[in-house]
DNA sequence: GACATTATTGACTGATCGGTCTATAATGTG
DNA sequence: CACATTATAGACCGATCAGTCAATAATGTC
């Protein structure tokens, strides 16, 4: 058997991620990477390959983490409506206390137009999103705290998806807390 | 009196646009904005100091073409509501055609939270924004075809800009042009 | 404990980065 | 036409970039 390497690799993407949320992808030069993970250059380059593969991992990582942990928050409210109050509530506090933003949303912009594995799992975080959305804006409509059930719920969901995308976008516009909270109902009023 | 610049400011900016849009601030090279201008670099460095001020230069020139010429075609249409739906129509086409997106958007994601001037370049056409929005949602009030009338203009403004930078974020999450579309039905839904 | 295997370290690579410098060209003034 | 002034072109600069390599360290197997 060989030497076992002495980090666990989803503690060293969690580093990752950090360092790439400060300066992007292109922001962020290895040597910040070495020392974010403490981890040499090479054992980096001998657990993903490239600074590339480096990104997509520490990427896929955040989306399974933080964005996974958002849709379970969704199921923990009393009702479907409180669910999407809390998200949205939580989105914004995410949003005014660190102003780097969304790993994701960072990704979207700066490479998923040149980057195809980027554009993947931007796509899939987003499809996650909707689905755990709609799950939500169904379940308010079945316990009677979302009354509008005018059009598809996909759709709902995906108005909502833009919602939060919107609210992390204002909020990189100087936009204050009371603001994105004033956005935010006016999004959710059109569950009512 | 001295030799004269032999290029127009404005449409080396433009140029210099186009290139920053395509990998943002921190994939774009000297070189690559040397090709993209057809100036040497020496002259860039003469007439605009250094590659961060090119760039402010840049943005603050799309800005002031592209936005207000957006802001303009609000008081084209017959109605507030017309205009309003103009405008969500136009970021639609301009979304789904270009996938390198808005470089206000990209420059607020990639710079904002540690360059101040970026900062309030995004936030001052943030305020610009919301007060076109208004505006139109104050003539669709006054011309009929803005129903509601429950919260202030300004705070229905913000959320339609939220929506607008939804639409974009979307399209780069890999929506296409009908469920854009679909989004941008639901945020006009609140005008009613 | 010798061996095969893999991890780690840190020096090293050529390429490219943003930025500067020098030499030359182009202008209006006197 | 000489001069002062500024623009241009392209070579040049040290620094830093992403990525590699050789030497060493740590493991399980036999």
């Amino acid at each position: 058997m060989a030497r076992p390497r002495e980090f666990d690799g989803d503690s060293i993407l969690d580093k990752a991620v950090e360092a790439f949320r400060g300066k992007g992808y292109e922001g962020t030069s290895l040597t910040v990477l070495e020392k974010a993970t403490g981890l040499g250059r090479a054992s980096l380059y001998g657990a993903y390959g490239d600074k590339r593969a480096l990104y997509l991992a520490a990427l896929r990582r955040y989306d399974a983490t933080r964005s996974l942990r958002l849709l379970a928050s969704l199921n923990e409210a009393r009702t479907g409506r409180a669910a999407l109050e809390c998200l949205f509530a939580a989105v914004i506090g995410e949003s005014v206390r660190d102003p780097r933003g969304c790993l994701l949303a960072c990704a979207a912009s700066e490479r998923a137009a040149h980057d195809e594995g980027v554009a993947r799992c931007v796509e899939g975080n987003r499809r996650r999103m909707e689905g755990g959305l709609a799950a939500a804006i169904l379940r308010g409509r079945a316990d009677g705290s979302v009354k509008r059930r005018g059009d598809d719920a996909r759709t709902a969901a995906r108005f909502l998806f833009a919602a939060v995308l919107g609210l992390r976008a204002l909020a990189k516009a100087g936009c204050g807390k009371s603001e994105l909270e004033g956005v935010a109902a006016e999004a959710l009023r059109t569950l009512d």
